[in-house]
DNA sequence: CTGAAAGCGCTTACAG
DNA sequence: CTGAAAGCGCTTACAG
């Protein structure tokens, strides 16, 4: 009885099974295999074999146990996602959720479950320790996602030959990753700018480090270069805060156009934003703005303009994409294969950029 | 070679399992998943043997398999998540956010990882083909989620005592289902008008036929007749386009209230939001305005005003949230629960619902 | 206190 | 053309 609950589920009866579909049709159960997936040699058997089989198998209600189908054969057809935050942020301008779009997109069409690790193991730790992380393993692969990382659990996995690919550059060596080109696409805004005849700029990132506000970074400082405007004071840090004073000097300066990264938090963008409008100035008339990297199909509007903003899209969702696809590589052991990877981001010709005014 | 490639992902070590702890720890295979799953039986071993084993695993860096797991006949601890509809749509007004949110927040809350369906079988086939939403048994018991529902497997599932709990109120009797009780709050918003005064009324409602648009209907119709105002009429369908005449109309025959449901698609209310703009309207200056269920926290903006729109809101992230603790509730077995549950809307008051303007 | 064995329902060489 | 056997990685009586 108890047998019976356990194999029901706790009522009904117990589902046919090859076997019972081997012992109806006269037939071993490996042929009932070879002929319900249709394999060649399931497909070259005797038509009359092969009809009794099916006929038993539809007469039964056969389905397969999808648990011993995937135990059976190779991998479990699952990819885990782990994220440092919480997988979906409770604010409704969250960053991330293209690149969930494109993970699901494609794991879908790979025939691929997605486990969403939660990140809090039972023993209720936070994300990012050790003994969530490792849970991980469960998955055939995992694709990993965040500003921020606990590097030691990670390094073991991959030490230990888990499949892995985070979502974001990552300047650790060895790890697989599928991230944005920010220096060439930080670059060429600036490219851009000086093409309109801008030569006084500034560039506004926020306090946090991580891997792609530095190469937002760097590609600022090497399209200054290219462009001979010089480097000198381009650079602001700020937490978004109190940008009045800091916006007014500028202007003062005859600084014409600002550039600013955008991140998950959007504390630049926004501070910047909301100090252009107590300021009552307009863009691109009162001053020319670029953004850093607005995901693709979530731009934002300018202030006091409601245009697009200027600068370039990060493609969110095809990273995710294209994240997949590389963990699916890495799990199937291809060689020679390019494990870190930048996607090109879309330049955004946007309407928050003009000539500066000549004053 | 080809053997060791399928199981070690194509590189490094092969997953360890428990028969490396147990030659590791010098005991056997039997003796290590007693210990790590931390039966009575097995807590109560030597303790110098059990940590043994634990150091074993913890070296090997051990996850158990939750295919395998599963297949034993145990729990794995993951619960899925199986939608209808791409899990994450790729229209930024997607209305099922909020419910992702609550249902990852519990699942971390009670220890539980979260398996999404992709729905998309590796044979191209769409969602809601029977062999995709059979791999659901993979989880310990499963989500659903979707206006609609391939009813065949899921009733198969059911049958076979799997545990499954819909997210939204379903017809079909036996399937335990978290929803929101739209018609109380429908006939609630239809109490207010009435209360404002308004007697002359119109609902707006979609085409598409699903429980939650069948009850609010009902509860519209309910309110209506409670209050006295009639409901010859009240009923209105629309696909979402054209709304220009039909405006003109009402106002023509004395409407003073228009009430709207929000559906996932929010064609009826885009739809009649353009065509109150267009008309050079303002509610709810020229036309009190109700909106039937706006997820919490995605309240849209009213046309011509910017005020939140009146009406009620959809608990969808309590949803997700009551939907896993039903989830595990039935997974655990519990006796004499209620399995059909719904969750009061909110009312809100908003700024698009005022007396009449007496003509 | 610990282990050998059977079993979950499949797939996949390997034999004949 | 078909079948006996081993194996996927676990759990769970059953023995000792």
């Amino acid at each position: 009885m108890d047998d019976v609950r356990r194999q029901t589920g706790g009522r009904g009866r117990r589902r046919p099974r090859q076997s019972d579909i081997a012992r109806v049709a006269g037939v071993s159960q490996t042929t009932v295999s070879l002929v319900l997936r249709g394999t060649d040699v399931g497909m070259s058997l005797a038509r009359e074999t092969r009809q009794r089989v099916l006929d038993a198998a539809e007469r039964l209600g056969y389905v397969p146990d999808p648990v011993a189908t995937r135990l059976a054969s190779a991998g479990n057809a699952m990819l885990g996602l782990y994220t440092f935050s919480a997988t979906f942020p409770t604010d409704v301008a969250h960053s991330y959720y293209p690149i969930l779009v494109g993970v699901e997109e494609e794991a879908a069409a790979q025939g691929q479950d997605l486990i969403l690790f939660t990140g809090s193991s039972r023993t209720g730790a936070g994300a990012g320790d050790p003994a969530s992380v490792r849970r991980v393993r469960a998955a055939d692969g995992c694709l990993f996602f965040g500003r921020h990382v606990p590097e030691e659990p990670v390094r073991r996995l991959l030490e230990d030959g888990f499949p892995l690919v985070y979502i974001g550059r990552r300047n650790e060596p060895g790890i697989p990753y599928v991230g944005a080109d920010y220096v060439s696409a930080s670059a060429d805004v600036l490219a851009r700018l000086a093409a309109a005849g801008h030569e006084n700029i500034r560039y506004l990132r926020e306090e946090d480090e991580a891997p792609s506000s530095g190469d937002r970074e760097e590609g600022v400082l090497r399209g200054a270069r290219a462009s001979g405007a010089g480097t000198a004071g381009l650079v602001v840090r700020t937490d978004g805060t109190d940008l009045d004073a800091l916006l007014a000097a500028w202007l003062a300066e005859g600084v014409t156009a600002v550039v600013v990264e955008q991140t998950d938090t959007g504390a630049a963008l926004a501070g910047l934003g909301a100090a252009i409008e107590r300021a009552g100035l307009s863009c691109p008339r009162d001053l020319s703005l670029a953004v850093l990297g607005a995901p693709v199909g979530a731009r934002g509007r300018a202030p006091g303009g409601g245009a697009v903003f200027s600068g370039f899209d990060v493609p969110m969702r095809e990273m995710g994409r294209a994240a997949v696809r590389l963990l699916l590589q890495l799990i199937e052991g291809a060689d020679g294969i390019e494990t870190r990877r930048l996607l090109p981001c879309e330049p955004v010709g946007g309407g928050t950029v003009a000539a500066p005014r000549r004053g």
